[in-house]
DNA sequence: CAACGTCGTGGGAGCGATCCCATGCAACCT
DNA sequence: AGGTTGCATGGGATCGCTCCCACGACGTTG
């Protein structure tokens, strides 16, 4: 413990302490079975006393294997930081990792670097998979990485048909649970603040709003429409359109907490009471989701699975390269609190 | 470019093709200025053509250099995603590392790994250098690293005697700086929204508040003070005690932006005008900052710098293993806007 | 013209692990 | 008793790079 250890032991001087060849060494560190009980202690007591740390860079030359996985966010999204969502999937994809015992490398993609700095980094070389986070739609780094033989897992679509592997919430039939539950309620009137319409998560959340009107025998309105750009400020703006063109919607469905937030607040300016006169529903779940007044019913996602899916999908085309890439759609739940 | 490349090509294999030996195509490539201007012509062509990219595992190994640097970021404050301030700091850290063409490998630090693995891990045969973020008052982990020869730099300081290098935010100054603006606005009754008093941020802020009191002339009044924990629902809470324990009071400094939106909240539903009445400032800068109702006068501080100036340290420190760690405060300052 | 730097260069040694092969030994079978 | 199997073992070769030393060619000097 409170050893000098100038120079790290290396594995010949933990063999050498524990009366043993190298190769038994590295045996018994490698957790091979044959090994006998005797070696295999002599062994774990030197590397007790001698506090060896096997030296990655070593093991990396020989085996090829890095044991580290990329995490690039694109800088244009980097508000992924700052978010309680992404935040969660960080946290999710670090919790994996970390039991996988795998390296988490981050690499944030500033624009200047895209051009090759960063390809050239996403070698088998530096890393043995990588994880992105949150691209443009018309990024062509999947598929430039998945050229160079590593393995690739998005979180977040980039498009509706997005090839290979990625991980995904069930945006579609979250939003379709919101406007089930609002339908449920007896509101027919059932407005919607949707996400920008150039980003598969808008479309989708929309999609589903649609479908749950044709389910509910609900003719679509375009009156009933408003798109924010996902921003407190945005929803309280789109709001206040909704409320001048149709003063008799009875439900609203935002879709995220953030603009619902601002819709409560331009509500309750606006002397409707909610869920009295209109009741209100977010997406996400978000913490502030819980503090809202009233408390919000949204629809919950969860942040931290979606992380940890995307390390599983991750390991299973690291074992298994050449097997077809499996997609996961991630359930949703509606949470109802005192906002419908 | 697009070469099937199954083996990426070794240093060896460039060094033939531009005709000449290893020796010299690693000095061209580390930069030496040992080599003559036909070689070094040679071996950049020979890099271009062949795609070539070095193994930094091989490197590492030789060098005993890793040219990785950790983030550290402790479970407990895992909320540090999720917040734009450590958003901030943490893209300044990227910027400023990958200029330095040093990896970034980012360790969320799981109360079960705390105990050895980590430590295990924070070693010259992992990375070169520490990125510490906000950690509890007690940790010893800074100590434990340093022990390792390892250099450290914190953000924030976990105790008001922090030792070693730590960049930090001159919170002192600029609560000082928040409450001369509100006594230069003619306010005399000046309360604030203090942060939680087992934290430094919380501790060093109140501090710059009385001495803006007491560089007024004004006295410290208990009753003026009240703690929140940084949350809007904890502003909100801290304002009506406030208000209802001193209804004249005429101004309000709010340790961070969060809990200054929640006192603005309350200020309002209780009739005062701000800032006819009562003047509020916040801390921090955060963006929602600017959207409040009015928006809101703060103390600026940048994230961005407090990463890079992170980095700068810790630079140095590598560079300059014995030299004494220089800690470093941030200059902050006043941004007005309508609340004050 | 011999002696001596200087400069560019090639290639050996070695970083610390893993993998594999050859070896020794005990146990089991005929 | 002799042969065969099986298991635990030690150590050589190897991964791809950097560092260093030795060497030849050239220019400068006494």
């Amino acid at each position: 413990m409170s050893r000098t250890a100038r120079t790290r032991p290396t594995l010949e001087e933990v063999a050498a302490a524990a009366g043993v060849g190298r190769g038994t060494a590295s045996r018994v560190i490698n957790g091979s079975a044959q090994v006998s009980e005797r070696a295999r202690q002599a062994v774990e007591d030197a590397i007790a006393e001698l506090g060896y740390v096997p030296n990655p860079a070593a093991r990396t030359l020989k085996t090829q294997r890095t044991d580290a996985v990329a995490l690039v966010i694109a800088e244009s999204e980097e508000r992924v930081f700052g978010e309680p969502f992404f935040a969660g999937v960080i946290r999710g994809i670090g919790t994996a990792l970390s039991q996988a015992r795998l390296q988490l490398v981050l690499l944030l993609a500033h624009t200047a670097q895209r051009g090759g700095q960063l390809d050239d980094y996403l070698t088998r070389q530096h890393v043995d998979g990588v994880l992105l986070l949150s691209l443009h739609d018309d990024d062509t780094l999947p598929e430039r990485i998945r050229a160079r033989g590593l393995p690739v897992v998005l979180g977040g679509r980039a498009t509706e048909h997005q090839q290979g592997a990625f991980v995904d919430a069930d945006n579609a039939m979250g939003a379709r649970l919101a406007v089930d539950h609002l339908v449920a309620r007896g509101r027919s009137r059932i407005a919607t603040i949707a996400g920008p319409a150039d980003m598969v998560v808008g479309r989708t959340r929309h999609q589903g709003y649609l479908d749950g009107l044709r389910a509910a025998g609900l003719a679509a309105d375009a009156s009933l429409v408003e798109h924010g750009d996902f921003s407190l400020d945005s929803g309280e703006a789109a709001m206040h359109q909704l409320l001048a063109r149709r003063p008799d919607l009875d439900a609203v469905f935002a879709a995220n907490d953030l603009m619902a937030a601002g819709a409560l607040h331009v509500l309750r300016e606006a002397g409707r009471a909610v869920p009295g006169d209109v009741s209100v529903v977010g997406f996400d779940d978000a913490p502030l989701a819980a503090s809202t007044h009233p408390p919000l019913t949204t629809v919950h996602q969860s942040p931290d699975l979606m992380g940890r899916e995307m390390v599983a999908l991750l390991l299973d085309s690291m074992a298994h390269p050449d097997a077809p890439a499996t997609p996961r759609l991630l359930e949703t739940r509606l949470v109802v609190r005192a906002s419908s």
